[in-house]
RNA sequence: CGGGGCGUGGCGCAGCCUGGCAGCGCGUCUGCUUUGGGAGCAGAAAGUCGGAGGUUCAAAUCCUCUCGCCCCGACCA
């Protein structure tokens, strides 16, 4: 028997991927539990991760012509009810306020006491709270498009909550937008899309899928919800952006309403999109391995750790030296419109690259007075083996750490894209398609499965079996293969169209 | 919210059945050794055993209640 490799996380992502994924979170220090159910607190390591999400996104919003503002974090109740779906949607997960003031128990203790007239709910998104601001700000063709996005947290009260992926409170922005035409807003809905496909892609490593949900996995009071997806090491889908055409029912219970060129009022047409920190739980699973995460360098809360190595103390001056100056000149340099960031470890402890191994920074550097001596460093990237580290010579090092960074970027991409591809099949086939998403073992249940590209009728019969015989969904209709016809997977309806299935998050 | 599992130093766990001084591994701290690396030796700190109540001379262990976490389902970014 082989003997088993050591990994810095246990257990693998084989053994148990859901634990995996907790120890892995723990274990980069990107985050932990908070004493409030639900909750988590983004720690150091990845609210700079999270930063630089947000730095590269508000980017790419402003580039469109977005501009930023803020909207209370309390929703007057009545708002909330103004759009018949969207309450549905959203009531069973509201937290209500319905005091505004403590005082002192009968028992000791503190008790909430004056309540209010009206509760307030904790926004799960601001929808009719922003609405009723567009409806002031809105009266003539002149003043659209409004394209307004706020960054906030929300709550949703979720059932069962998991560590980035689902928490009752997250970190999101909220694009609204308001047009006069239509077109213009299912224009713009299909522009933020892209946005979204490009951040995810080309800044956070992640291939997506661009298309469009169901209409039962449709945003609540959306005439249509286009989402990117992406899938997940355990070969399950994770939805990673979404942007919603909302045709005028907002407008309408907003009273969103404009003068026209033609001199008639007409309602509006509004749009609504957002990404959330969800995007670093899918991080974490597109690219951790069993060592960590391994954060991909345009989006690395840091690129580059030096450890000196100066056991001799009269070698311990000169490394630090060496290291202080390398690190100068690296953080002069810019990789994307970022300064480079260093780290300097010279904690005195064996292991200590193993840290940052979990941590996932881009590019460890070993510094030693034998680099010293050859004017070379000695350099770990987190894409490759912990044992495939080489030397180079310092200047080229320096003169070559944006190619570096560049590379490891594309090695994560190209990485995940094929891990996708090899597990995306086209099943035409009834049984085929019940093989290919029930596990072996239904004990326990072992990585199994993935993207399905079949056809589907449309019908939401058959969504609705193949769900609940299999717990798999409709993740999207691609816009890549909408020429695509077929007999749909269920009831073998012919002239039906492919869309993705998956087991989703 | 229904079914199942689990709460014991920072992390991972044993001990519980059969009540009798709270343990192990990793990590942390100190010292020595080692000197191109997930180090070795010695020592140390760190726990009201999730919480409350009960049974008992005695409770991590038995009983009742409660809170939290994890998994499966329903719901969702």
């Amino acid at each position: 028997m082989a003997k088993k490799a050591k990994t810095a996380i246990t257990p693998t992502r084989t053994e148990d991927y859901t634990e995996w994924y907790q120890q892995v979170v723990r274990a980069s220090d990107l985050a932990e539990r908070s004493p409030v159910r639900g909750c988590m607190v983004i720690r150091p390591w990845g609210y700079a991760l999270w930063e630089n999400i947000v730095r590269e996104l508000d980017d790419m919003f402003k580039a469109t012509g977005v501009k930023n503002a803020y909207f209370p974090l309390f929703i007057p109740l009545s708002f909330l009810e103004k759009e018949a779906e969207h309450v549905e949607g959203f009531a069973k997960e509201c937290a209500v306020v319905t005091h505004h003031r403590l005082e002192k128990g009968p028992e000791g203790g503190l008790v909430p006491a004056g309540s209010l007239n009206e509760p307030l709910v904790v926004r799960p998104t601001s929808e009719t709270i922003i609405g009723d601001s567009f409806s002031k700000w809105v009266s003539s063709y002149r003043d659209l498009p409004l394209l307004i996005n706020q960054w906030a947290n929300v709550v949703r009260w979720e059932m069962r909550t998991r560590i980035f992926l689902r928490t009752s409170e997250f970190l999101w922005q909220e694009g609204h937008t308001v047009h006069a035409t239509d077109k213009d807003a299912i224009e713009r809905t299909r522009l933020m899309l892209d946005v979204y496909a490009k951040l995810a892609e080309e800044y956070l490593a992640i291939p997506v899928i661009k298309g469009t949900k169901t209409p039962s996995e449709r945003f609540p009071g959306a005439l249509d919800t286009l989402c990117i997806e992406a899938m997940m090491q355990d070969r399950k889908a994770l939805q990673a952006g979404t942007s919603h055409f909302l045709g005028q029912n907002f407008a309408k219970a907003s009273d969103i309403k404009f003068h026209s060129a033609e001199g008639t009022e007409e309602y509006a047409w509004t749009t609504s999109w957002g990404a959330s920190t969800r995007l670093i739980g899918g991080l974490i699973m597109t690219h951790g391995d069993d060592d960590g995460i391994i954060l991909p360098p345009r989006v690395a809360s840091s690129h580059v750790v030096i450890m000196p190595i100066a056991k001799k103390p009269e070698d311990r001056s000169k490394v630090m030296e060496y290291t202080e100056t390398l690190a100068k000149e690296l953080r002069e340099k810019y990789y994307h419109h970022r300064r480079i960031q260093v780290e300097i470890d010279d904690r005195d402890v064996g292991g200590r690259g193993w840290d940052w191994i979990k941590k996932g920074i881009p590019v460890r550097v070993e510094i030693g007075p034998r680099d010293i001596a050859d004017n070379s460093v000695f350099i770990g990237t987190r894409d490759k083996e912990y044992k495939d580290r080489s030397s180079l010579k310092r200047d080229q090092f320096v003169a070559e750490i944006t190619n570096i960074l560049d590379e490891i970027q594309d090695t994560l991409f190209q990485r995940a894209l094929t891990f996708r591809e090899k597990n995306t099949i086209i099943i035409n086939d009834n049984k085929q398609f019940y093989e290919f998403f029930t596990p072996q073992n239904q004990d326990k249940p072992e990585i199994h499965g993935g993207f399905s590209l079949s056809p589907w009728c449309g019908s939401e019969e058959c969504e609705s079996k193949i769900k609940e015989d299999l717990s798999v969904t409709i993740r999207c209709i691609p816009f890549d293969n909408e020429a695509e016809k077929g007999n749909c997977i269920c009831c073998g309806k012919p002239d039906s169209k492919q869309v993705i299935f998956a087991k989703a998050y």
